[in-house]
DNA sequence: TACAATAAGCTAAACGTTTCGTTCTAACCT
DNA sequence: AGGTTAGAACGAAACGTTTAGCTTATTGTA
């Protein structure tokens, strides 16, 4: 591996000379010649250690999220990561797998390898053992916030969005409305279900508790609890389902009973844009602003990168209901 | 931020003593204590950079994906993180959704980065951009080989999964079976379509070549080939589906035109166990040995890493049939 | 023509580790 | 008691950059 030193003997100039043009300054188009020369003669790269020594800098964002294969985060960290590498960041993933203790011992790898900030989708960790573990990173989190952690966040305002969706379907006369929502330790998920409530009350129609299913975001968990709330004894005549696997489920439950959507049994189902788009008739769906999700997580990353003091800020952005 | 130097002075011994101790070396008992205080007491942690420098190591494995949202790899970089980890090796994921450029870059920033191996799943790159690109780096390539390429690889035996799939379906007397099969560019895609023909050749059963469908293994395509295939003046009697998100599409399209599966067409899935499993009667599908790639590709790294000179490997990993 | 102002390049010190070769200490043997 | 040896600790150089402070060359202006 040649080097910076190896440059300079080949050009003539100093290792003054040749950093200040590796990291943008002006040379002489003579000098600026000699070195691209020898730079691609030799097959010289810059060693990122020894720059990351001096400069304590990785010019890297680490992201760490539940699991690494999800459609949703994979869109909200392609489109954060097309906006980062603009900026000359490069993006770093891991994941826990849900897993808790993983979680932690991932963050302390992003911290070791020192990554300039952390974009997280937190799921058990409670703000003391983050606060321990991630000092002078900063931290920004996606999709969902932990109790008590000061931090920037960006989230999707998951309450009014399941709040229009009750709406069109209160709209369309239906008073009994099946949900099947996610582990209720998750502050989205929550939150999903505060919606539900709150538009009941806000419409004074009464929740029966019967219709909340509480599953665990897998496929598996969409399929029993859409037949879960079929076989009650009063089943519900629209169900709302509030993530990308337990849509396919229910639909597919659904399709298996033989009840058609959305004529015998409303639905809507969540960001599973592909799924609900190509069945016939097109279901709507929400969709939560994945793109958006991740630009602005960028931008807050790249602001903080760039010295920014501002006090944190929970960034809500709005989902949106496809179509009625 | 401490550094050694402070530990050094708070221990009252040595630079050295302290590196050796913090590396795993033997110190009087006396001094362990006397270090260990210090640590937790300075919060000292160990300088990524400046021992990366020294070492000309990371104990990083950078691991590149296709698309950051399959559960497929998803379950692969799992299994192998798993075991890497076991061996004070992490793992760092990039992935270049599908574009060719982005592809190469990414490669590049690993390469920058200094990762002590590549785990790379390819798609569009060839063997010379390739070799360019990565030097002095252990390739392991993961679920696709590259034509020309000599380097590890980790693969399953599409070709024989395929064609025990077609020989359990010609056992039920199906002679007209439909295929959805992936982008021929993709080497296992190309492979599972070998594996049918093979097949038919062997059992002397002509091809028909409209009932070969190929796909961009999303959703959208399996939903749309699989009706096309019913759509056929002669449609199949069994439809074969090669990878996870098709076989989503392909169901929920036989659910809409009210097939019954597997008993008006039969049906062999792949990868999707959960939806396979799921639906009543459960379907049989084609699983790959996701975990096993994933330790096997963890084995291969490391004994590149611990200086194995062997020639490069092809792994071809057997699949197998659910259940029939 | 002389002088300031600007641009370009240079020297050398630092960043925080690891490691080679050496020195010190104490235990063991004859 | 003298000599040997193993174990522990040490000193110092090196890894490949960046950068502050300085020198030299060039240009424009009075």
């Amino acid at each position: 591996m040649s080097t910076i030193k190896d440059i300079a003997r080949e050009t003539g100039l100093s290792l003054a000379t040749i950093s200040k043009y590796l990291n943008g300054g002006h040379v002489l188009d003579q000098n600026r010649e000699r070195i691209e020369a020898a730079i691609t003669k030799l097959d010289y790269k810059v060693n990122y250690f020894a720059r990351g020594l001096k400069t304590n800098r990785s010019m890297t964002v680490g992201v760490l999220l539940p699991t690494i294969s999800s459609p949703f985060f994979g869109r909200v960290v392609a489109a954060m990561d097309g906006r980062l590498r603009q900026c000359g960041y490069h993006s770093i993933v891991c994941s826990y797998d849900f897993d808790p203790q993983l979680e932690q011992e991932q963050l302390r790898l992003l911290v070791n390898i020192n990554v300039d900030a952390i974009v997280f989708v937190p799921q058990q960790i409670d703000a003391e053992t983050l606060t321990s573990i991630v000092q002078n990173v900063p931290v920004v989190l996606v999709d969902r916030a932990i109790p008590d952690y000061r931090c920037d966040a960006v989230v999707a305002d998951s309450l009014n969005a399941i709040y229009s969706a009750m709406e069109a379907l209160f709209r369309k006369q239906h008073s009994r409305i099946g949900l099947i929502v996610g582990p209720q330790d998750i502050s989205t998920a929550r939150e999903r279900l505060i919606g539900y409530r709150r538009v009941h009350e806000d419409y004074h129609i009464p929740v029966d508790e019967e219709l909340i299913q509480v599953g665990n975001y897998d496929l598996e968990s969409g399929y029993r609890l859409f037949n879960a709330l079929m076989d009650l004894t009063q089943p519900p005549s629209a169900v709302c389902v509030t993530n990308y696997d337990m849509t396919v489920g229910a639909i597919t439950a659904a399709h298996e009973r033989g009840i058609a959507l959305p004529e015998q049994v409303d639905f809507i189902g969540f960001d599973n844009i592909d799924l609900c788009q190509v069945v016939t008739p097109p279901l709507p769906f929400v969709e939560q602003p994945m793109d958006e999700m991740g630009r602005e997580a960028a931008r807050i990353v790249l602001q903080r990168l760039d010295g920014g003091k501002e006090p944190p800020q929970l960034l809500r952005l709005k989902s949106k209901l496809s179509h009625v």
